[in-house]
DNA sequence: CTCCCAGGCTAATGAGCGTTAGCCGACCGT
DNA sequence: ACGGTCGGCTAACGCTCATTAGCCTGGGAG
């Protein structure tokens, strides 16, 4: 109840419009009109701007970390760990392109203090990556000059994947979390298993 | 005469202040202010505030393909452009870090036909290591699923850069350089020269 | 010494925006 | 039938900005 159908319609729409204009150049206006509304009828539904960015970006760190920890428990072998590691993240970048874009691109636009509350989001999922590659250098399956180098590269792979990934393009979301398992895999310079 | 220090100064400060705020929550006087002027007298030095923007990006595009032809052009063996090539947009994001964060995170705040200059260059960028790569396919020297993501992911890895690197961090542009020109060679699967 | 003007300042303009206030019609349970 | 509330609307407020107008000053050229 405490989100109607057409509280749905215009997260959803929010969700566009920051995601191709950004925050700031997004008016309420323009998200009304998106939804076949004047703008001040939205606050009928929602509390303000700045509370529609804070409930995408919140949900949006919170699914993808819940992604990140189921991916891992599925197995205890490191390289197996980051290999689903990465490709969840991938996934998500790709399914929810949008999402995962605005998560990104407007934390800046967040006000405190949602924007620390984000950014400690964001690091504990750093966080994780960083920890699984250093667990995995201490247990010999890998081999880094800096785990921190490692998890930026592959977080950010993933990240560039929200900016140019397709529905309809010619690269798959298949594809492409195949390809950065096995990338993430080479960039930890992963032994073969057993 | 066109540009006196007062301008470049302007320049400096405006950039600090876009990569900081970004581009539409930074006012001329934050500009103005940053210089120890008053907002109003900075016309007396530039056109505008999205002028100050086009001269950031379009500079920007400009330097980075120079430095990629320079780049690529010391060498014709496959590999050993890529990662020259590779080598040379890591450096670049790390050491213009701000320039190369504005130019893709602001791109959005580019009025046409600015916006669409700035795009055909940076599409014209992107093509650069695609055609190198496929060329290095067609060559036997890489073995790619897909030239374009691999590019992709190449050129995401620079970009990311340009997000976390800092000059005083404990990782080294030197370190990142030849990392990621590592990284860029076993994504494209490159076969060892000769 | 005088004049000019580069380069600062303040005040004003005009537009846009988030948000609030207050009104009204339609539907719904009784 | 009827009262209320849900969800729309318009108007208005208050604020922020980019930009322009117009003034003033100090220092250098002649």
């Amino acid at each position: 109840m405490s989100d109607s159908l057409r509280s749905e319609a215009i997260r959803a729409a929010a969700l566009d419009l920051f995601t191709e204009r950004g925050y700031e150049a997004t008016t309420m206006a323009d998200i009304g009109s998106a939804v076949g509304v004047r703008g001040p009828s939205l606050y009928k539904h929602v509390s303000s701007k700045q509370g529609l960015l804070v409930q995408i970006i919140r949900s949006t760190m919170e699914d993808l970390l819940a992604a990140h920890r189921a991916a891992v428990a599925t197995t205890d072998d490191w390289a197996e760990r980051l290999r689903r590691a990465t490709e969840t993240h991938v996934r998500y970048h790709a399914r929810h392109r949008r999402e995962a874009f605005v998560g990104t691109r407007e934390l800046r636009s967040l006000v405190e203090p949602h924007r620390a509350e984000a950014l400690a989001q964001r690091a504990e999922y750093e966080a994780c990556f960083r920890d699984l590659i250093t667990a995995g250098v201490d247990a010999g399956r890998f081999r880094v000059a800096s785990a921190r180098l490692a998890s930026y590269a592959i977080l950010d792979l993933g990240m560039g994947v929200a900016v140019w990934f397709r529905e309809d393009g010619e690269i798959t979301e298949e594809a492409v979390a195949w390809e950065y398992g096995e990338i993430a895999l080479r960039i930890v310079g992963a032994n073969v298993a057993r």
